[in-house]
RNA sequence: CGCGGGGUGGAGCAGUCCGGUAGCUCGUUGGGCUCAUAACCCAAAGGUCAAGGGUUCAAAUCCCUUCCCCGCAACCA
């Protein structure tokens, strides 16, 4: 592989963020910060979706204009993927010039294709949502759900994309290429939903919706979201304005969206695209949603929850632990829960217990026996040593999940190897090899083998948690960035001779969390 | 017969595609260690892998049937 193009699907900034709009950005940050240890050029696109009517009338209420209110809730956004370390390459903004002109120049290819064509719609409009409803979002007595009123039979002249005409040669692409849509199991769902796929509208009357990019020449229709929206993965990339940049990156590797919006993605944007004649993304990953004390999260249940809000409550000030949490609460693609005491057991165990007291007894026994030095006769070879073939079996495991885009699996193979290095400290015993003057070789030789298999965990889970990780490299003596460490330099003997720790350079990386988010909001210091 | 996801020891989850002693974390009980963040290590208890049937030398895993839970209207990833 030489390059990786990783895009979020954009938010709809209709409202701030909540935690599932970070488990989408936080698992797209690891994948791409993975691939950056492996030396591959990366691009990590993410962004927010800005038109339409929801934004229009939530704007109106607030009496402001659209422009103002998405600015506004974007920049929330972008605040909270700071707050979380997402390193993304680019934040895209569907209000930005830039895409607009992409917008309309897609819809106008589009056009003179005839992919594009001019026809009536006749649908059911409510007056209270201010758009079109199809029949089985209906109640039972033929009502619009929210407005408890009658829809009024509207006929609209719409610009249609001529989805039909791509139907076949989709349900081919998918067929032959087994890992384009993962996990696996919804390439049939996309197949099913295939089969009675029709043409789509992708234009409004401006009458009904005017917060959106003009149809070009034609200022009396406004495009819909379809190509407004899916467009920035070719906006974002430099698409008509870095051919450089798009050159080198397009297609997409990895389009990391919700389960809900696949349809759009591998359907109605791979038409597109072929009506295009661009090339196609590599692969489509559908993650779960992350549940709420198990149950799904709305605004009318009142469980939405800010990502920031959980630090908050917790005392964090990295947001390494909720990274962790989310990668870990369950497979991806599945739904995963979120609940305090989940969050706080499984960092306690994995982050505090197991990872962050290996680094600091070993340590204290280094600073203890060794006052802190590796002797050169400490250094250990990788042959015959258990601890060595387990350290490079687990960076072969990472690499391997990570391809397969399975977070958690990679994850469980570094803390495995933590449990196995913790294993080997209790049977090695050497606080009792430190007695005696002839074991005194092997007490140092042993903690080698555990600051090294920590070197390597340190490095294989910066993706995961990126602070944590600088801090274990930093106590392990070296006073470089961990982010900068490829993974094809990961090799044994790495941890060099020399003074590394003092007593005061050792302390925990991650404190246990004992306190709880109580009940309802309970409000942090700022 | 609408579509899809799920049902695995007390809790939360892997494993299911590519059948072969049922695994992880937490919790419980007993023991060990004393380097460490009341942590770490060992052991034990606890499961008819929703139910029934089938294929097979062998099924949590493949096939069929049934039951139960959750999404598929909005807010919304």
């Amino acid at each position: 592989m030489e390059k990786f193009y990783i895009a979020t699907a954009i938010d709809y900034v209709n409202g701030p963020p909540h935690i599932g709009h970070a488990y989408e950005k936080i698992a797209s940050d690891v994948i791409f910060r993975h691939y950056e240890q492996r030396g591959i050029p990366a691009f990590f696109l993410t962004g927010s979706d800005e038109h339409g009517i929801k934004i229009q009338k939530a704007a109106s209420e607030k009496g402001i204009s659209p422009q103002d209110f998405c600015d506004d809730i974007a920049g929330k956004f972008i605040k909270e993927w700071k707050l979380f370390d997402i390193k993304y390459s680019r934040y895209i903004r569907t209000t930005e010039a830039e895409h607009k002109r992409v917008v309309r120049h897609i819809f106008k290819t589009l056009i003179e294709r005839g992919d594009i064509y001019k026809a009536s719609y006749n649908g059911l409009y409510c007056t209270g949502c201010e758009c079109f409803l199809s029949e089985r979002e209906l109640d039972d007595d033929g009502n619009c759900p929210s407005h408890k009123t009658k829809p009024q039979e509207v006929r609209e002249e719409n610009y249609f994309f001529r989805l039909s005409k791509y139907k076949e040669r989709i349900q081919e692409h998918i067929k032959a290429n087994p890992g384009f849509i993962l996990p696996d199991y919804r390439a049939n769902e996309v197949l099913n939903q295939l089969k009675d796929a029709e043409d789509i509208s992708v234009s409004r009357s401006r009458n009904s919706v005017s917060w959106g990019i003009p149809v070009p020449d034609d200022d009396s229709q406004v495009i819909y979201v379809w190509i407004d929206a899916l467009s920035n993965y070719l906006t974002g990339i430099g698409y008509l304005s870095n051919n450089e940049l798009y050159e080198k990156f397009w297609p997409t590797d990895c389009h990391m969206i919700g389960k809900d919006i696949l349809k759009f993605h591998s359907i109605y944007w791979i038409a597109i695209l072929m009506a295009m004649e661009i090339p196609l993304p590599k692969t489509i990953v559908a993650h779960g949603w992350i549940t709420i004390d198990q149950s799904k999260m709305s605004k009318s249940l009142g469980n939405v929850i800010a990502p920031g809000d959980i630090l908050g409550a917790f005392g964090l000030e990295v947001p390494d632990a909720l990274r962790y949490f989310l990668m870990t609460t369950t497979t991806f693609g599945n739904d995963g829960n979120y609940s305090d005491e989940e969050f706080k057991n499984k960092v306690n165990a994995d982050l505090a217990n197991n990872l962050g007291n290996l680094l600091n007894r070993s340590l204290s026994m280094l600073v203890k026996y060794f006052d802190g030095n590796v002797s050169p006769e400490a250094v250990t070879v990788a042959e015959n040593n258990n601890l060595a073939a387990l350290s490079d079996k687990t960076k072969r495991e990472v690499i391997e999940n990570m391809d397969k885009y399975q977070p958690y699996q990679a994850a469980e193979s570094i803390i495995n190897l933590v449990d196995s290095a913790n294993r080997y400290i209790n049977e090695q015993a050497p606080w009792t090899l430190a007695k005696n003057e002839e074991t005194q070789l092997q007490c140092a030789q042993v903690l080698y083998n555990v600051l090294e298999a920590l070197r390597y965990v340190s490095v294989l889970i910066y993706p995961y948690i990126p602070n944590i990780a600088q801090n274990m490299r930093e106590q392990l003596g070296f006073d470089d960035r961990v982010s900068d460490f490829m993974l094809s330099d990961l090799q044994w003997g790495g941890l060099k001779p020399g003074r590394i720790a003092s007593k005061d350079s050792v302390k925990p990386v991650f404190l246990r969390l004992d306190s709880e988010l109580a009940g309802d909001k309970k409000k942090n210091a700022n």
